[in-house]
DNA sequence: TACTAAATCAACG
DNA sequence: CGTTGATTTAGTA
């Protein structure tokens, strides 16, 4: 059929912008996308984002810095930025839809309101360290802490599946 | 009303 | 591209 049905005016979906990006990573294989696929992802799924008006691509970039969800996870090979990931902490709520990040965001923090991080759940061993996995609840209450927001946290360490290991942050 | 998360606009390296 | 600040808006207590 035609698309005449250009859709002009289509409407914004009420979706935040911390739902939109962490659906385009989930729905990739390996659970990272550059940018610009981010970008890419949004626009094929959501009619609205195809606009001339590209203000919105900001405001990506604004939440993938601001919120601890987002980590980067391995520079891509040509020089195009960061793979973005989701967090461990937050995988599990958003891979069931809830994306409400509850954590900090980076630098606007409020006393006090810096909920703990959540470790992994220590589901196996592999040469002395403790696996990680992504796809699961956590069950530990034990450890209290991650080591970074910014990178994978830990670079020994493998989710359940196939990630690649990241470079730990140098500070 | 006050508080907060999210959105928006935008400067800067 | 990535950070960050400032401001506004929407939702909720």
């Amino acid at each position: 059929m035609t698309t005449t049905t250009s859709d002009f005016t289509e409407e914004k979906p009420n979706q935040s912008y911390i739902a939109l990006i962490s659906k385009a990573i989930l729905a990739s294989e390996p659970k990272k996308l550059l940018l610009c696929d981010i970008y890419q992802w949004i626009m094929d799924h959501y009619p609205y984002f195809k606009s001339k008006d590209k203000n919105w691509r900001n405001s990506v970039r604004h939440n993938l810095s601001l919120n601890d969800c987002f980590i980067k996870a391995g520079r891509s090979d040509n020089g195009k930025g960061h793979f973005w990931a989701i967090h461990p902490s937050n995988f599990h709520d958003f891979s069931k839809g809830d994306y409400h990040c509850r954590r900090a965001r980076r630098r606007v923090r409020r006393l006090g309101a810096q909920a703990p991080l959540l470790p992994p759940h220590p589901s196996a061993l592999f040469g002395g360290h403790r696996a990680a996995c992504w796809c699961c609840p956590p069950q530990s209450p034990t450890v209290t802490y991650l080591p970074t927001r910014l990178y994978w946290p830990w670079p020994h360490l493998q989710p359940h599946g196939i990630f690649p290991l990241v470079h730990t942050p140098t500070s």
